[in-house]
DNA sequence: CCTAACTAATCAACTGGTTAGTTAATTATA
DNA sequence: TATAATTAACTAACCAGTTGATTAGTTAGG
């Protein structure tokens, strides 16, 4: 039997309030969110915030695990398509780079608890984001033991891509902004797609893990 | 004539009540920082900051402004000393990362605004980043010019370097503890230091540029 | 099948505390 | 003494979180 639509559904709420929370959070940063303002957006009263998730630390950390349980899911379920490393290199950038330019929220949120070492959430922020590191890792290190990677160091192989995708997602207005204005020597990229981009990485991932030390 | 010390001193006031403001920001950002704490700190009157600033906004302008031309003016005179593409981009490298390391401020508060594309001051944000970036592109643009380098996308591969060194100074925190409860297996690199890290991205660099596509 | 009792979802109005910013008076210095 | 620097006290808006009442669905008993 299908649920039929109801004036009260409580996971329809609380969904609500969360995908809202998503775009307030990742829009205007923890501080200056106001749960006055998202109780607005989702047509909902204020109180209906603290009776589904405590208090406003409580939402945050809910947005962020569904947020970054999300990213996991859709690199992990893509990653199980490829058995060589070099392929499932490739797959894990070009997922997160897709992933990334059409939720641009998870660029926002992610960059803005790693600019402070986790400020709201550090208890659960590297527990949340371990999966996807240590499946990085883990391609890396079963490439080398291959012998089709070398000199491997996963932690800033990891911030190198994720922080070129991050950032140019984050800065994509601001770099067409300054394309139009600026002189024309310098190139911000400001036209450049993220297929290309992630095309642009793998290709540089590639040399850069082929030959030794 | 040295200056004597005064009671009253405008230049000395203004530089602490900047000072303070670095730290307050790059640790509580921007929102959260609070201007009767920052007076607080300062040992002055609230008033002051807004005599001198005007206000919040500001304040945050000549934060960020006297950041970003310090890192600038560092890795300029720094660049002055070499010639070859090869030479500058390995001191660009280890020069942020130096000065990223020993004033873990500046990645701090530059993660914080290009993770929501100057939230506060969009407007003069690319403008006071210009020059760094000019000089990055620089460098890859002559040594494309004499065939040192291949295939570069300055914009893409300045977010790779300055993404990488910044996430791995704003993490640091977060990685020395995960490393102290996470499984042997996952290393996050938390003993390496800047040094060690600025290496082994200029020689990752290196390969990258070598061949052409 | 109807209704009374119960539970879960929703709301308006409030509270105590904090915030950026102002003002008018006061002090030090050149 | 004129002016620049400094202060205490204030305001108006905002914010997270609470409370007590109310409504909509659900269930059980007659």
């Amino acid at each position: 039997m299908s649920k039929k639509i109801q004036k009260r559904d409580a996971e329809a709420s609380k969904a609500l309030i969360i995908s809202n929370a998503i775009q307030l959070f990742s829009k205007k940063g923890y501080a200056s969110s106001s749960m006055d303002e998202l109780a607005k957006l989702c047509g909902l009263n204020k109180a209906m915030v603290f009776y589904y998730f405590k208090n406003k630390k409580g939402l945050y950390e809910a947005v962020m695990t569904q947020v970054l349980e999300e990213i996991q899911q859709v690199v992990l379920e893509e990653n199980v398509k490829y058995t060589k490393p070099i392929e499932e290199l490739e797959s894990f950038i070009r997922t997160y780079a897709k992933y990334a330019c059409t939720h641009p929220y998870l660029p926002s949120l992610l960059l803005k608890e790693l600019s402070d070492s986790g400020a709201v959430v550090p208890e659960m922020l590297f527990g949340a984001m371990r999966q996807l590191f240590a499946l990085f890792s883990d391609i890396l290190n079963r490439g080398e033991e291959k012998g089709c990677f070398h000199d491997t160091n996963p932690m800033v192989l990891y911030f190198m891509v994720l922080g070129a995708l991050n950032l140019m997602v984050t800065t994509k207005p601001l770099r067409v902004a300054a394309s139009q204005k600026e002189d024309i020597v310098l190139d911000t990229c400001a036209a450049c797609d993220m297929t290309e981009i992630a095309d642009y990485i793998v290709d540089k991932m590639k040399k850069m893990l082929k030959e030794p030390k």
